[in-house]
DNA sequence: CTGATTTTGTGATTTTTGACGCAGGTATCG
DNA sequence: CGATACCTGCGTCAAAAATCACAAAATCAG
């Protein structure tokens, strides 16, 4: 709890009338290794933030596990589409060993909002980040070929490395695990 | 600027006072084709909302334009990265043909967004649009193979064929040019 | 209107990547 | 502790896509 108070803050400071209308929306709750936070076909109600562990987000493509996101301590994990048109998700959020989390319920966050000025300006800083993360790794599948994303990783998110599989870095790579293999060996 | 007044309310409705903040951050400006809204190297004060006319977002590749965005009427078209970090922009946004924009100035949005509540809430809305949007681009990359890219966007975005270049969207879908054209033919 | 530039289509060829199979090693879980 | 599942590396082969080259068509600018 204390990394979320202290990451909240980096973002942006709360007052203490803030903060406790925000503190209302938590729930903390730890997953067993393999648990899903987020459900293929549900409706994605929550936002996690990681305090410990990490975990996945992934399409099952014919059975096999396509991962789009990987999550880690003080980052935030969601179905940003479920969440906001309360559609069926189409992918799942898995845990990828014991993970404690807190759960910020969508309803509460929004009324939360409403509430407070400040926490809006607080999720909109959090979606300002989250958009140049996420459209800096759609930049990668164009300006890079296969064996580049893979050296790109390496040097900005060496820590992926230590904490994934080459099986399941493969998929997010949009490459095959055999390819990313010899990528690998070949350095 | 009446296509922009109700865009936003289609996605937060103003009170008077908070639509007349707003209007104070805008600038009504016609770019001619080819000329430049965003160029790389600077770094980028603005967002732009197209009011009529188109743009595309690229990077220079060893003299080649790669395409990471196009964007239409009554759409926002910006940096994300160099807007929200002050950092020099890797990339540019050019007018592909004659376009009218409006012009929001980054110091007076942030101005608006600590005057309104409403204000910030309509830029958190747009925000969480606008990640959807990317994500589920990111993911056709990952989930799909360089043919099924372009069988996924003529049954989404068949208007993207229609008013762009086969060229312009080959290093969008990141594929070659060649391959497009073939993709193109077969069907 | 017309020359120049850009865009597109197509073939031939090469390169890259994917798919499959299999073996050895490692982690996992009852 | 032992069975099982998972991960990794490697070889072969096939498929897909990139590259190169060139001609035709369309578009643009003066």
């Amino acid at each position: 709890m204390e990394a979320l108070k202290s990451y909240i803050r980096s973002i942006k400071p709360l007052s203490d009338n803030s903060w406790n209308i925000l503190q209302s929306c938590f729930t903390e709750r730890t997953f067993k290794k393999g648990e899903l936070l987020v459900k293929e076909g549900q409706i994605c109600q929550s936002i996690f933030f990681i305090v410990e562990g990490s975990c996945k987000s992934f399409h099952n493509l014919d059975g096999k596990e396509i991962n789009t996101a990987f999550h880690f301590e003080n980052d935030f994990a969601t179905n940003i589409q479920s969440l906001t048109s309360q559609q069926p998700s189409t992918s799942s959020i898995k845990a990828l060993e014991k993970t404690t989390v807190v759960i910020l319920n969508k309803n509460k966050l929004l009324a939360a909002y409403s509430a407070s000025h400040e926490i809006e300006s607080f999720g909109r800083k959090v979606l300002e980040l989250l958009l140049t993360r996420q459209t800096l790794h759609t930049e990668s599948f164009k300006l890079l070929a296969p064996k580049q994303r893979f050296e790109h990783l390496v040097a900005t998110q060496p820590d992926l490395l230590q904490r994934v599989s080459l099986t399941q870095l493969a998929s997010y790579l949009g490459i095959s695990r055999e390819s990313l293999s010899r990528f690998r060996s070949a350095r």
